[in-house]
DNA sequence: CAATTGACTTTTT
DNA sequence: GAAAAAGCCAATT
């Protein structure tokens, strides 16, 4: 039995689950890759239902489509990036990562950055 | 039940 | 690059 919303919730965090550290993904990929294209937003509702206590999630591994971060408005910002940085994700100046290099994809998965 | 809001994205000005 | 608009949908007021 799955309620769309059940469903939805369950796909989103065992997605965000298998995201490995120092990799990020938007809110718009794990909505698609989890079977749900367009709804980045509920992806962010679902995440935010976690806080503060993430528990096994690793919530910190999701960031907007401009690689930038989302969640100062909640007042998580400076942890979630500090979380990222320890990981060994790179900002830039403006605030920004190269989803190119820290992008991660389920279905290539290699673990290692382009380097 | 209608209106508003929100961890978003994409396209267009 | 910034701002606006349209799309998306569940939770809150």
């Amino acid at each position: 039995m799955s309620e769309p919303t059940a469903e939805f919730r369950h796909r989103v965090l065992e997605l965000v689950r298998q995201i490995p550290p120092g990799r990020v993904m938007t809110y718009g990929q794990v909505a698609r890759y989890a079977g749900f294209p367009g709804r980045a937003r509920q992806v962010g509702f679902v995440l935010h239902s976690l806080l503060p206590a993430s528990g096994e999630i690793p919530w910190q591994r999701v960031i907007n489509a401009q690689g930038g971060i989302s969640t100062y408005r909640v007042g998580v910002g400076e942890l979630q990036r500090a979380l990222l940085v320890h990981e060994g994700v790179e900002f830039n100046p403006s605030g920004r990562c190269d989803l190119e290099r820290f992008g991660w994809r389920p279905e290539v998965d290699e673990g290692a950055l382009g380097l």
